[in-house]
DNA sequence: GACTGGCACTTGCTCCCGACGAGTGCCAGC
DNA sequence: GCTGGCACTCGTCGGGAGCAAGTGCCAGTC
């Protein structure tokens, strides 16, 4: 039962600092919490949880702030749930009813995300891996360059230009349509790139190098290295919000933001499923050593992909972890509808 | 002649700010530049300067600094222009010369721009209004939706989604198909979205509803309030860079980023053809009162649009417009091969 | 054995003061 | 019209005192 206070006086600590941004010392606990017992005790209690590497002190004679084990403890064990409000809720459901089609859908939640968790929102766009062909169009701009563009079952549409060496008769394109539609529509994307290799060889010799110049960049917008995976991001302007003690922090964050190869990483990293939770250096990320990241998978059924925020270890995890949640229950529900 | 000094010492003083970020006095200044005189003189001059606004001091006994006139008059009439360096203009080229998409050039210009000035980049996407439609696609997802793709010359994509009410036979899919691409393909957007309007009529009365929808969705993607005027921004990592006098100044300068119709307001603005700096108050924008704003055209031929970097107003000016200029001017000829 | 009250100690923060230095404006003189 | 000199203004830096918050430890109590 001791061990179980001390727990509690974890809670507390997480607790306050998180509302105060200020080291917590054992009279300041006391006052915004009961736990009916003295000062003195709790500062046994805070050695302990101190020995136990939960907690530090900035400065020897400073209260204490969570460490990132602290963190994790009060996220596995300790934070109670904490349900989005119905006003929240039905903002989440307005605004992104609106949506008009899967980029925007994206876009929306990005802006509800940052919103409700006053941090950086961060949305995958829908995997591609499990969607099919419905549509591949071919259409020649000028006798130098045509356009290849690829519709897939979840309403994405990849484009890609072509620069040709020679013009191309109306007749090969004709040809072309039909073959790579026949190859390709209904198709997984994977397999519609494997099919769109063989296909190759039904050409005329002649038209080979020309045509194998356009199967390359429809593989291309077909797989992942393609436009396929991308993220959208906003509420980067919370930053500044995070507090004086950050200015100096928020350079190499901005950089991550800009790296879409950094951010996609951060979001494939989740292995299991549902909201989930990495701070400071479990996200792998020396430059967001201060940050946390709440994220979740979205959708099951079409390609489903990652949403979540990024914001300061000394978050607000119970109300950021539902927001996150809410918001990918609903993003999923939206795109499933298909 | 003394006249012209004056306009020396504030080109100095300029100059100086630019590089040392700190108040400049007569003293230093003549430590910097040989201006033949004594620094009661220099003094003299700046009293004078001061009078007429174009410098101030922040406080009574520090040095001066420019003011927004002292700027807009360095600009207009002291600046010299400073040519990029050729290994900056190779880094443009080999950079901007590997695009694949019109996408893929108004990303990369967003990077190398960022990269060359150290300021925030805005590019904005290749306007539409003088594209003509190049080919109009329906496609039906499944039994209650369908994705309409325009392909304009330019070759840009726009899609939308279209929730249907009612189910959709083949037929009147083809019967679309035709009819929609006749009235549009080869006209200007503005004119398509005309001949759109009045296609309707030529549709069984039965059908008219649908095909309004489709057409009304069909025209949002014609006009610039679709996805048409767009702005990529990157190198917002370099705000951290400005200087800690910036921090205050950060979250509203990240909160206009964010904002797409901010950024099209501030590069629609543009009067003149060519380089042209608004600084400070002259962008319009209460938040961006000590940044100030460098934009070009680009292109001419294919719907011109703008770009250019944002940064603190005490930039290197003349480095910036040339910047901005040798940027603007290779991607109106990547974008006009066409 | 667990908790409490008391006490000595540490230490960052704030305020104040004086010295210093950078810079100014003005004025008399060349 | 320019210069040298001089008195004056402030912002900054460093040191020292006082303060407040917080700690660890210990003896005592239930």
């Amino acid at each position: 039962m001791a061990d179980e206070r001390r727990l509690d006086v974890l809670r507390a600590i997480v607790e306050d600092y998180v509302a105060t941004h200020e080291p917590v010392g054992s009279r300041s606990l006391l006052e915004r919490h009961q736990l009916g017992v003295s000062p003195a005790t709790i500062r046994n209690d805070m050695a302990v949880l101190e020995d136990e590497g939960f907690i530090s002190q900035p400065h020897t004679s400073a209260g204490r702030i969570p460490t990132e084990k602290g963190y994790r403890m009060f996220v596995d064990r300790l934070a109670t749930v904490k349900p989005l409000s119905p006003a929240e809720r039905r903002a989440i459901e307005t605004f992104l009813g609106g949506a008009v089609d899967v980029d925007d859908v994206v876009q929306r939640s990005v802006r509800v995300l940052a919103q409700l968790t006053n941090q950086i929102a961060i949305v995958q766009y829908p995997s591609l891996s499990l969607a099919t062909v419905r549509h591949v169009e071919i259409v020649p701009l000028d006798q130098a360059r045509l356009l290849v563009v690829v519709i897939t079952s979840s309403g994405r549409v990849e484009q890609r230009f072509i620069e040709l060496a020679e013009t191309l008769d109306d007749d090969l394109v004709s040809q072309l349509r039909t073959r790579l539609v026949g190859a390709t529509v209904g198709q997984r994307l994977g397999e519609a790139s494997l099919r769109l290799a063989e296909s190759i060889d039904s050409f005329a010799p002649r038209h080979r190098p020309i045509v194998t110049s356009i199967v390359s960049a429809l593989s291309h917008s077909l797989t992942s290295e393609g436009a396929g995976e991308r993220v959208a991001v906003g509420g980067t302007a919370n930053l500044a919000r995070f507090g004086h003690d950050f200015d100096s922090a928020i350079q190499p964050v901005l950089e991550a933001i800009e790296e879409q190869v950094v951010l996609l990483k951060l979001l494939g990293e989740a292995t299991t499923v549902g909201t989930q939770v990495r701070i400071g250096t479990e996200t792998g990320e020396e430059s967001l050593s201060s940050m946390a990241l709440v994220s979740s998978n979205y959708g099951t059924t079409v390609g489903g992909s990652m949403l979540g925020t990024l914001g300061p270890n000394r978050m607000d995890y119970p109300g950021t972890m539902a927001a996150v949640a809410a918001v990918a229950a609903y993003v999923g529900r939206l795109l499933n509808e298909d």
